[in-house]
DNA sequence: CCCAAGAATGTTTTT
DNA sequence: CATTCTTGGG
């Protein structure tokens, strides 16, 4: 008993040790949400008695299941047993596998990825007479995905638009197809979840009986799926321990709804509410800085939040030329904290709001041979090669699926084309034949419609299929996938499918991973493999022990903690990303994903910007500094970098005169504003030779761009240029010798 | 059916 | 720019 609660402030004491009925924990980042849900886990487990295999926990991400795991085992001194711990996701997964004979598919259904989902689509797209050239695939598959989240059966959806129209029409055949192909998308596993408990009784009670403790974390990132999957599970017990940040959620793009707190409290109005208002992670300097940040949002309850770490080291905000000086920055930063305080590399974290802004980043790495390890991207699972020994693995475990089928039937080239494939489709769906069907008809010398060297590649192809079937039925998974390659001739055609040697190394390396991968699951069938891989996530993948740096995105960051955190990229239009200006909703949950990204930093926050930012070859820019950098007081940051300064001067002086600022003379108002930085305001300045946005070269600094000109008597004027090699400067043009290269 | 060259197209965030 | 798709000659 006293271990379970030592470590725990009376707060967290009570969260933990409340009896039965529902709980909602509401609490601020860092106050030890998680930890109360762990340790909750364990008392029940210990200190209640009850049985383990009656509770289902809740994690945003296996990795934090797993971390879970271990730490209930720890406090427990024992193994943990018969939990039911992980995602909503993976929990939903295992039950749908459990109970399949009640669902339309069988116990080794697939996961269908989103590579997956879009060939479905696509197919299901040319199948209802869409072209697929003027609805984009993607799109189609949003609003599919988004009715699914709201338990929106094809049957059931409409939308009044020409575009909810043609979604109306792909998606059965979308559904259709993924039921022949004994396959769930991500959605589904939600959905399918929620119907097999609202439509068969004896399942839903039997499940309700069962699990008598739920508890979940991130509440604010459930969405409708998942909230009712909660309604229908805590049932009749109502023991629901729920767990959230309503300023943390991030995840409204994919239908999660913080809102959902909300609807917590209204759904169970008896509902024990306990709020946290310690945080143990962060020093009060970063504290003070996210609260800055968030409190501008303004549907939104404040909590109190407070930390003995008082004081802390100010946030640096820094101002760079490109991506390329703000990457060079953060790593030399990076070093000299390492020297200085003793971090270890994996004490920091990068962080930024778009995956593409990773590149920069990881040059300056390579380039300061910095070790790091970058989250998401292009990650191992997406890599073509193992997504083509995947579909290998896949079509062995189940060949009834069409998708993997389709990717890897002429992969490596065996001379199956377009043609054939269609022709061999057609003649599947004359027959009425399931693919498995076929496949075996073809392997077992039956009459099908290829000829030549098509048909013999065909042929070869389906019996190695069924013999590569039997050798995983034996267990040896590794032994398989040598199989395969060697008798695909695959690292033939790795080597044509690299344009260097080196890729092709690195793609056989690959392939090795593998096999490791495979050999780890030893024991296990192939369809349990590929099962647990499906829902492998990017953060999953960390491993705390090696000593990297981490790359990441603010999406990922959640949940984490790191000593000290940069935040790159913090530019209006980046963050808040411009796909966010016009909506309000859109613009708040931008305000909640930096309030994420600060409270990740235990010590010391970094927060940087570019003036120009490269994006496909163009150089962008000019950029401005993040509206959200305005909002921090001051006496909470190193020194403020000059656009940054110009910003909040001249959003200073346009709120003094905005009252006087009327629609019909926008012309006075930008008069006056440019008039505030002129040392001595004159009544008709002479035109300034400098310009915003000309190019320039300096004897000394090289070439620039001109941020701001602004006279400062008749013949001279004060040139405020950002530099490429030099940073910013600020200079008098009649000492600086600049010369302008363009207009 | 295959391949190479050129065109097109795309960057928000993800289980 | 960098990957994916289209096109046309072998
Ligand atoms: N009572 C405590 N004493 C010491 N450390 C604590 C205590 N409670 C929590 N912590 C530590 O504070 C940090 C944050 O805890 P935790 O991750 O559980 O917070 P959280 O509320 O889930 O955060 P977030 O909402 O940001 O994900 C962890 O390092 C945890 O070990």
């Amino acid at each position: 008993m006293t271990e379970l609660l030592a470590g725990l402030n009376p707060q967290q004491q009570e969260a933990v040790t409340t009896g039965d009925g529902p709980v909602l924990v509401l609490a601020g980042p860092g106050s030890g949400k998680t930890r109360v849900l762990t340790h909750r886990v364990a008392y029940l487990i210990r200190e209640v008695g009850v049985y383990p295999g009656s509770v289902m926990a809740v994690t945003f991400t296996n990795k934090a299941a797993n971390e879970m795991r271990s730490r209930v085992e720890s406090l427990l001194e024992s193994r943990l047993t018969g939990v039911q711990l992980g995602t909503f996701h993976a929990i939903c997964a295992r039950l749908l596998r459990r109970e399949s004979q009640h669902t339309p598919y069988t116990a080794d259904f697939l996961i269908y990825d989103r590579d997956d989902q879009l060939a479905v689509i696509k197919q299901a797209m040319a199948e209802a007479e869409v072209n697929s050239s003027k609805m984009r695939p993607g799109r189609v598959l949003g609003a599919i995905s988004a009715a699914k989240n709201e338990l929106i059966t094809p049957e059931k959806f409409s939308a009044p638009t020409y575009f909810g129209e043609v979604v109306k029409r792909v998606y059965p055949r979308y559904q259709e197809i993924l039921v022949a192909n004994n396959a769930l998308d991500f959605d589904d596993l939600l959905m399918q979840m929620v119907f097999l408990l609202q439509n068969n009784d004896e399942v839903r009670e039997r499940y309700q009986r069962y699990y008598e403790y739920l508890l979940v974390d991130e509440f604010q990132d459930t969405n409708m799926a998942q909230y009712q999957l909660v309604l229908l599970l805590s049932k009749p017990q109502n023991n629901v321990f729920a767990v959230g940040d309503e300023d943390q959620g991030i995840y409204a793009f994919r239908g999660a709804d913080y809102r959902n707190v909300m609807h917590f409290r209204r759904d169970f109005p008896d509902a024990k509410v306990i709020l946290l208002e310690q945080n143990y992670r962060s020093t009060q300097v970063v504290l003070d800085v996210a609260r800055a940040v968030i409190s501008k949002n303004t549907q939104r309850t404040p909590k109190a939040l407070f930390t003995e770490r008082g004081g802390g080291v100010r946030v640096t905000l820094y101002e760079a030329y490109d991506e390329r000086e703000e990457g060079t920055f953060i790593v030399e930063r990076i070093e000299d904290l390492r020297r200085e305080h003793g971090y270890d590399y994996k004490d920091f974290a990068v962080m930024y709001r778009t995956n593409a802004q990773s590149r920069a980043i990881e040059d300056a790495c390579v380039a300061m041979n910095l070790p790091y390890r970058l989250v998401g991207g292009v990650g191992f699972y997406k890599r073509r090669e193992i997504k083509d020994l995947l579909a290998y693995l896949r079509l062995i475990n189940n060949a009834n699926d069409t998708v993997s089928f389709t990717r890897i039937v002429n992969v490596p080239k065996r001379g199956i084309g377009k043609k054939s494939i269609a022709d061999f489709r057609k003649w599947v769906a004359k027959n009425n034949f399931t693919q498995e069907l076929a496949l075996s008809v073809i392997a077992e010398g039956g009459e099908f419609p290829l000829s030549g060297k098509a048909a013999r590649s065909m042929t070869e192809f389906t019996k190695n299929i069924f013999a590569w079937r039997k050798q995983a039925d034996d267990g040896d998974l590794t032994l398989l996938l040598d199989d395969i390659v060697a008798r695909t001739g695959f690292n033939l055609y790795l080597h044509d499918i690299s344009d260097s040697e080196n890729q092709t190394i690195e793609r056989s390396e690959n392939v090795r991973e593998l096999r490791g991968l495979l050999k780890e699951y030893e024991g296990e069938t192939l369809g349990e493999f590929l099962a647990e891989i499906a829902l492998v996530a990017d953060v999953d993948e960390i491993d705390d022990n090696d000593d990297k740096v981490t790359l990441l995105t603010l999406h990922s960051a959640k949940g984490l903690e790191f000593p000290v955190v940069f935040i790159s990229g913090v530019e209006d239009g980046l963050l808040p990303h411009i796909r966010s200006f016009d909506d309000s909703e859109g613009m708040a949950e931008e305000r909640r994903l930096m309030y994420v990204g600060v409270t990740r930093a235990m010590d010391e926050l970094y927060l940087s910007y570019t003036f120009r930012r490269a994006m496909y070859n163009a150089t962008g820019g000019p950029n401005e500094p993040s509206r959200f950098l305005e909002d921090i007081p001051a006496h909470l940051t190193k020194d403020i970098p000059p656009m940054l300064a110009q910003k909040q001067n001249q959003r200073a002086f346009a709120d003094e005169i905005s009252w006087e600022t009327d629609w019909d003379a926008p012309r006075l108002g930008q008069r006056m504003r440019d008039d505030a930085h002129a040392a001595t305001p004159k009544p008709e300045p002479k035109p300034t030779l400098f310009k915003s946005n000309q190019r320039v070269y300096h004897g000394i600094f090289g070439e620039g761009i001109v941020i701001e000109s602004k006279r400062v008597d008749d013949d001279d004027e004060e040139v405020v240029v950002s530099f490429a090699e030099g940073g910013i400067k600020r200079l008098m043009a009649s000492f600086a010798k600049l010369t302008i290269l363009d207009g």
